[in-house]
DNA sequence: TATTAGGATGTTG
DNA sequence: CAACATCCTAATA
């Protein structure tokens, strides 16, 4: 990829993340994170938010101790790709102008977090604070993490741990359970960790919505509205491609097209969601076919295999 | 072999 | 009872 040479650079100091681990930048770790979502992936969302001249962003390496410019920087391309050491020193003309994109950037990537949070928590019927985690929603986020991402499954070896039992633990507790992917998911449940420790902290008052979700998250799992219908589950993952985009994505979001990319995952995320273990994409796409006839979805107009419409689109 | 269509019947909130 | 979940036969790609 090119850069060229009027775009400015932001640095993010990714501190706000406790665990360096987060950030995979290293040779042996780049095939142990591939497909996590870790700030790679939402530094490239934001090179494709943030307006052309603001991107290229880019982070310090090693220290994660703030602001010394001094390091080398890592330059990230593309979530997943390996990235390259940008070795410029420290520009200390545009301190200022930086530390405030810095502030933004890093208000950006929490606020990704807490959204990436918040869906997975409606797709999960979960709280998002880990702590008040039943050890059978341990269970659920652990099959949801896993299959999301192509972990292994190692959901035996963290049984009958309640959500509080499994935030005491250190990584090493993790590596003990699990040698695989031990990191990845320590990780992983450090970001919810993190999110919900900073959402008390820093925002009773501030996102109005949020505070009404907490309340309501309270007390047991049917408390929004009735189990989730799978049309609806299908919108919610369709909303979020960067999560979903491999097991299923728009094909026209229009007309409300959109196909199953990969039926036996799409159909495992639904299983886990309705804690149906034995789910798969025969019985999946039975369910959608009763959609047929309530003028729900249908089959576009030329049909195509795994392509399916939603007759009214939003 | 995988997907599609739809009938029959059991389960669950 | 509605919304699946399960199971199944037959047709299609």
């Amino acid at each position: 990829m090119m850069s060229s040479p009027s775009r400015s650079h932001v640095y993010v100091d990714v501190s706000v993340f406790p665990h360096n681990h987060i950030m995979p930048y290293s040779e042996d770790h780049s095939k142990t994170f591939q497909g996590f979502p870790s700030m790679p992936e939402y530094m490239s969302r934001f090179d494709t938010m943030l307006s052309e001249d603001t991107a290229r962003i880019t982070r310090k390496s090693d220290t994660f101790t703030a602001m010394d410019r001094q390091d080398e920087l890592l330059e990230y391309k593309e979530a997943g790709q390996d990235c390259v050491i940008d070795s410029t020193a420290g520009q200390s003309g545009q301190t200022d102008v930086e530390d405030r994109c810095l502030e933004q950037v890093q208000s950006l990537v929490l606020d990704e977090v807490q959204k990436d949070i918040e869906t997975a928590c409606k797709l999960l019927n979960i709280t998002p604070d880990p702590v008040d985690w039943s050890s059978g929603q341990v269970q659920k986020w652990l099959l949801w993490t896993e299959h999301l991402y192509r972990l292994p499954q190692v959901g035996k070896a963290f049984q009958h741990l309640s959500g509080s039992d499994l935030c005491v633990m250190s990584e090493d507790d993790f590596r003990q359970r699990c040698l695989p992917c031990a990191d990845v998911l320590f990780a992983h449940l450090d970001i919810w960790k993190t999110a919900s420790w900073m959402k008390d902290r820093c925002s009773p008052q501030s996102s109005g919505f949020i505070g009404a979700d907490d309340l309501c998250a309270e007390a047991d799992s049917s408390c929004s509205g009735q189990p989730i219908h799978l049309w609806q589950f299908l919108r919610e993952l369709l909303l979020k491609p960067y999560n979903y985009g491999r097991c299923i994505r728009w094909i026209n979001k229009e007309k409300g097209i959109f196909k199953i990319e990969d039926s036996a995952h799409v159909a495992k995320l639904w299983g886990i969601r309705k804690n149906r273990p034995a789910m798969n994409y025969d019985k999946l796409s039975r369910s959608i076919r009763q959609y047929y006839k309530k003028g729900i979805i249908k089959k576009p107009d030329v049909s195509q295999r795994l392509v399916y419409q939603f007759v009214h689109p939003v």
